[in-house]
RNA sequence: GCGCCCGUAGCUCAGUUGGAUAGAGCGCCGGGCUUCGAACCCGUAGGUCGCAGGUUCAAAUCCUGCCGGGCGCGCCA
């Protein structure tokens, strides 16, 4: 609809200029925007206010004179009225979204969907968690939104893959098989010590009973014993974050092995380019990249003088590699601790000549729990903290979802436990599920009163008269343009203020007027109005990776 | 000290990328089921958009400077 009135408008000017109604200049960016009065119009455009600068005349002498020669064939527009500070507000012809709305019931699960992104390559690296321990809540919500946003960048037409980086290798792997043994020890012997940086948290004493368990400790030395229990403890822990985040309903095409960089040669293959562009040197025992020719504050380093990689090492490499596989662009969703880090690998990409706007990184601020009206302290080093498995199963994975996607990643988040976990009106994700529930009724109310949908649409919609229909159709409308405007912002939770939005008129609408009664007509076109609610909400939740219930 | 993010109703947060009278949920107060699901709806109250300048027809939004909060500035991972 927005793109209609754009044309519209723009076939206008091109009109004014040519036959000289308005003087010739370049077009400044206009905005065509939903007034949140209803007074002013379906639509509104601040386009004369834009123009006004470079013309004779006022702002409202230009609104005018683009009223008068609007090039509208299809008489698209009913009514074009000036306001305020020389707005044009337009009010759109019934007939109009009459076929919008049968537009969306014919597309049912394919409305949104469009091909913006013209199948190119892109690649979300997220989660990304050292597989030293459960997933955290950040972990949670850095799955919930690099997950919809590849539903939502699929759905615009991007081929997308969802990849998570594994650092399986090096210094936390290693203290991970220590503080197995230490624990495995411990067993026998209480006052065996425990390594001052070892992971806390009762999982270790789990993988300890059950490694022991499977394989034979007792005659191994301690370093044998250490390296199999990084092994078997990293496989064993991975493996329940594989599982926990397809619990959350989170599946990823590829599991990338920070191993595999060493093994395929991609680590030294990485170090050689840049040697060739003469940015690698030696100093105090050390390898340094001179990342700060690129914009970051100091030079790094990726080989200590001890001989081992650093973690930035693996990152120059696994992101070169990324640029090789041939994605146009690429994604990274970090922790906000990590901010320190964009510079850096930006910096060294740069150096290979990538351009900036390749890679980008969201940052996740911090989860905060909030029960019985306190907040709930968590500390890694204490071990005390909640899981994401456990959130999950305490109160499941559609409200954490919708919770944890509901809010602006670069903002931190309180998650009220007591107010999702109650099922009832006070949970704000039961209430657009209800409101798709609630449809599913009218149909199986319907159903046994004997009225069924009509063949073709058509003729029934001009039943809908009332501005609170039309005004349906129009939140309806919006859909797509949003599904758009995510998919280039990357702001997801902007789609569950809309389905809240959508979900709150439906529920007023239902509440005063009634959908099936003995007009038959009537109720066939209440009950499409009703369908097209309900394709949205199902197609949105479904963006969101939460489910749309027939029935609660 | 330097860099990044944030500051909007009592609380948690939106604000269509610079637009018209700044919104929602929760909480408070008061109403609404004999009819399609009350997991819902309707109404009332609540604001110096951290502060001060600047840019322009127009600023919560952009620029500068303060104030307050979070995070980051390792040959740690």
């Amino acid at each position: 609809m927005k793109k209609k009135l754009a044309k519209i408008l723009k076939d206008t000017l091109d009109l004014c200029f040519r036959e000289g109604y308005l003087r010739r200049m370049p077009i400044r960016e206009f905005v065509i925007e939903i007034p949140n009065n209803p007074d002013h119009g379906h639509f509104a455009t601040n386009l004369a206010m834009a123009l006004a600068g470079g013309q004779k005349g006022s702002p409202w002498d230009v609104a005018e004179i683009i009223i008068r020669h609007l090039v509208d064939h299809d008489h698209f527009v009913l009514k074009a009225e000036i306001g305020g500070a020389g707005f044009i507000n337009f009010t759109i012809s019934k007939g109009q979204w009459y076929n919008l709305l049968a537009q969306v019931i014919n597309l049912r699960d394919d409305y949104g969907r469009s091909s913006l992104g013209k199948k190119e390559k892109m690649m979300v690296e997220f989660v990304s968690a050292n597989p030293t321990g459960p997933l955290h809540l950040g972990h949670g919500r850095g799955a919930a939104l690099g997950d919809t946003l590849c539903r939502i960048l699929d759905f615009s037409g991007y081929d997308v893959r969802r990849e998570f980086y594994i650092n399986d290798i090096g210094q936390q792997v290693k203290i991970l098989g220590e503080s197995i043994y230490s624990r495995w020890r411990q067993f026998s012997d209480p006052s065996y010590p425990f390594p001052s940086d070892g992971y806390q948290g009762d999982y270790i004493q789990e993988l300890a009973t059950e490694i022991a368990k499977e394989k034979k400790l007792e005659g191994l030395d301690p370093h044998e014993a250490i390296d199999l229990l990084s092994e078997l403890g990293k496989d064993k822990i991975l493996r329940e974050i594989e599982e926990d985040l397809a619990d959350f309903r989170v599946h990823f095409d590829l599991w990338y092995k920070e191993s595999d960089l060493y093994s395929s040669g991609k680590m030294d293959h990485a170090r050689e380019l840049i040697e060739k562009r003469g940015l690698l040197f030696e100093e105090g025992g050390a390898l340094w990249v001179r990342t700060s020719s690129f914009g970051d504050d100091k030079d790094r380093v990726i080989r200590k003088k001890d001989g081992q990689f650093t973690y930035f090492a693996s990152d120059i490499s696994y992101h070169f590699d990324k640029w090789k596989r041939g994605f146009n662009r690429v994604i990274n969703i970090w922790g906000a601790d990590h901010h320190g880090y964009i510079t850096r690998v930006k910096a060294a990409l740069a150096a290979e000549g990538i351009p900036g706007d390749w890679l980008e990184v969201l940052l996740i601020q911090l989860v905060k729990l909030w029960e019985g009206g306190a907040e709930v302290k968590m500390s890694k080093r204490a071990a005390r903290y909640i899981t994401l498995k456990e959130l999950v199963d305490d109160v499941g994975v559609d409200a954490v979802r919708f919770v944890f996607l509901s809010k602006d990643h670069t903002s931190p988040l309180d998650f009220d436990i007591d107010l999702v976990k109650r099922r009832d009106s006070e949970n704000p994700v039961y209430y657009v599920q209800y409101a798709h529930a609630r449809v599913c009724s009218l149909f199986r109310k319907a159903g046994k009163e004997n009225i069924h949908l009509p063949e073709h649409p058509g003729p029934v919609l001009q039943r809908l008269v009332l501005d609170e229909e039309i005004a349906l159709i129009r939140k309806i409308a919006e859909f797509p343009s949003l599904i758009e405007e995510i998919a280039c912002d990357l702001g997801p939770h902007r789609l569950t203020y809309y389905l809240t939005e959508l979900a709150s008129s439906f529920h007023s609408y239902y509440n005063r007027h009634r959908i099936v009664t003995d007009d038959k007509t009537l109720s066939q076109a209440r009950l499409l109005l009703s369908l097209g609610v309900k394709i949205i909400i199902r197609n949105g939740l479904n963006l969101l990776g939460v489910n749309a219930p027939e029935a609660m």
